[in-house]
DNA sequence: GGCATCCATAGCCGTAGGCTATTACAGCTT
DNA sequence: AAGCTGTAATAGCCTACGGCTATGGATGCC
C-alpha cells in the first residue's frame, strides 16, 4: 500500500538520470532489474505510470513530473526528521557525538573535555569513526552532532565549520624511496609519483590530499584507500605515496613508513563542523572549545 | 537504512494511543508483537529510543516527541503527493474517475456524459465502486477524482460537495412484515425495530441512514452490511429493516423486499464530492454537469 | 550486418515483516 | 496473599518481497 522512502529515492534517481541503467549502477548501487522492478511496484502502488519507456529513452510522464518535486520534499523532510530526532535524543541524554575520520591526537580531546566540564557539566562525549566515503562525516544523516575533520568540506550541504589548526602537509614514503634520503621535498618532485588516494566519494578532500590544485596534470592514482591505516599499508607496500598533515606524523609513526615535509604546498586546515541549522548550546560550546584550543583562550 | 512510510504510520499510531496493544488492534489491524518489532526496528534505524516502556505505561521520549510532528507532516505530504500524482495522470490521459457506493441510476450518468461531451471532448469517465467503509469515497487516497455519494460527508477532511438531488427516505421491509401492509409509514413506528446498519467506519453516513438524529434513543442494530446488496439480503432474511432514498427503490427492485415511504424524516441529499484543493477544469465541469442535471440547465 | 546499449523478463535466494503462542511483570481484585 | 487482567517482550514459524544473475528483444550506431 504505502511505498518505502527508499523507493522515492529510487524514483528520484531515475527521474534525474532518465536512465534505469545509470541510476542503478552509478547512484543507487543496485542491479538494473531490481530498480526496474521497484519502480514498477511504485507505479502499481500509485496506480499510475511514472515513466514512458520506449525501448531507447526514458521520459517522465505528467504523473512522474508531478511526483518528482514532492518526492524530493518528502526525502528532505525525512532527512531533517532523522537529524532533529537524533538531536533531541542527544540533548536528553546529554551526549554529544563527535565524528572523526583519522585519529585526532594533538592533545585536542583532553583540552576540549576539560573546557566542556565547566560549560556542560554531566554531558559526555561519544566518538564515532566515519569512513572517508561519507563527505559529510556523518553530519548529514544525523549520525554525529559535530565532526573533527580536514577541510575543505563539500559546499552547499548545510554544513558550517571553523578552523581549529593549520598544519604543513608532509608526505609518507616507503623507507627505501629515493626521496626518503633527503630531508624536505619540493612538491614539484612528487607530481609524477603514484599516489594513494581517498575514494572518489570523499568529495573535495580527495582532491586536497592529492594536491590536485597544485598539479599541471591529474595525479597518478595507484590505489584508493578507505582509511588511514589502509593508506599507510599501501605506502609501506611501495604502491605509492600519500600526503598527510604534519601532526599526523607522530600519530601514525611506524617502522615501514618515513615522513618528510613538503615545500610549495598550502597548509592543511583542521576544522570542526556542524549542521548549520543546529543551534544547540552543546554544539556551540564544543565548537568554541575546539577553536580556542590552539588559538589561545576564548 | 531508510524506514518505510508505513513505519511512520505505526509510530504515529503508538505515539497517539500510547499503547502498543491498542494501536495494533484498533488502528493498525496487525498483531501487537509485529508492531513492537517494527517500532524497535524504526528505533534501530534512527539509532534512538522513541518510547519509554516501563512494563505498564508507554511514554514518548524527547526523540519521539521530536519525531511525531515531523512524521505527521511527512505522511501528510505523501498523501498529497499520491493525490496530485493521480490527478496529473488523469489529466494527461483525459480520464475522470468517478467513485460511487450504491448504484447511481436516475438517468444521471447519461445526462452528465452528454453534457461532458461538449465541454470536455475526448475525456472519458471511469467508474470505480468504493466500499462504505471508506468515508472519503476514495477521494482521500486519490483513488477517484470525484464521487457521487449521499450526504453528509465527514467534516474537516478537505472535501467539498454540492447537492445533486433531494429525495424522501423510504424503508425496505421483508414482504410479510406488518408495516408492509399499509402504504406510508410514520417514522415513529420504526424506532423500536431492528435495523441493518452501515459499518461504523462509514462515518456520519451510518447515523444518517439510521436516522439517529430523529430517535429518542440509539437504534437497535441487527447487523452491519458492507454493500447495498448485503443490506437487502439481510432485510429479505428478516434480520431487520433499512432506510434508503426513494430513487433507489426502482433501482433495487426485487421480489423478496418491499419498499414504503417514511413520513417525518428530513429528505436525503445526493451529492457530488471532490477534493477541495483540486481545481482542475474537468472536475469543475463534471460537478456543474451533475448539479445542473436535476436543477435545470446550468 | 554486427555491435553496443538499454529495458524487460525469468528464476533464484535470503531477509524482513507478518503471524501465533508463550512469558514476564505490574496493578487490581478477592 | 493469591489470583486475575492487561500489557509488552520473546520465541519460533512462514510467506512475500527486495535483491541478485542470466538472458532476451529492440533500437541506434559504426
Amino acid at each position: 500500500m504505502d511505498a518505502r522512502l527508499q523507493d522515492l529515492r529510487y524514483f528520484i534517481a531515475v527521474a534525474e538520470e532518465l536512465s534505469f541503467t545509470r541510476a542503478a549502477s552509478d547512484r543507487l548501487f543496485i542491479s538494473q532489474p531490481a530498480l526496474s522492478k521497484q519502480i514498477r511496484q511504485l507505479e502499481a502502488c500509485l496506480r499510475v505510470t511514472l515513466f514512458d519507456r520506449d525501448r531507447r529513452t526514458v521520459t517522465l510522464t505528467a504523473a512522474g513530473a508531478a511526483l518528482l518535486p514532492r518526492a524530493r520534499r518528502i526525502i528532505e523532510l525525512w532527512e531533517q526528521a532523522r537529524q532533529e530526532t537524533a538531536e533531541a535524543s542527544a540533548t536528553q541524554r546529554a551526549i554529544l557525538t563527535v565524528g572523526f575520520q583519522t585519529r585526532i591526537g594533538r592533545g585536542l580531546i583532553p583540552t576540549v573535555t576539560d573546557r566542556l566540564a565547566d560549560a556542560l557539566p554531566n554531558w559526555r562525549l561519544l566518538f564515532r569513526q566515519v569512513p572517508w566515503s561519507d563527505p559529510s562525516i556523518g553530519l548529514a544523516k544525523g549520525a554525529v552532532d559535530v565532526a573533527i575533520t580536514w577541510l575543505p568540506l563539500p559546499r552547499d550541504t548545510g554544513l558550517s565549520w571553523r578552523v581549529i589548526a593549520t598544519e604543513q602537509r608532509w608526505v609518507a614514503l616507503p623507507p627505501g624511496h629515493r626521496l626518503a634520503r633527503g630531508n624536505a621535498v619540493p612538491f614539484a618532485e612528487l607530481i609524477d609519483e603514484p599516489f594513494i588516494a581517498l575514494p572518489t566519494s570523499a568529495g573535495p578532500l580527495r582532491e586536497f590530499w592529492l594536491a590536485a590544485a597544485d598539479r599541471p596534470r591529474p595525479a597518478t592514482v595507484a590505489a584508493e584507500a578507505e582509511t588511514a591505516e589502509e593508506t599507510l599499508e599501501a605506502v609501506a607496500a611501495g604502491l605509492g605515496m600519500a600526503l598527510l598533515p604534519a601532526g599526523n606524523v607522530e600519530i601514525y609513526q611506524r617502522d615501514d613508513v618515513v615522513y618528510r615535509p613538503v615545500h610549495g604546498l598550502s597548509p592543511g586546515e583542521l576544522g570542526v563542523a556542524w549542521r548549520s541549522p543546529d543551534r544547540r548550546d552543546a554544539v556551540r560550546v564544543f565548537v568554541n572549545a575546539c577553536v580556542g584550543c590552539f588559538c589561545g583562550p576564548d
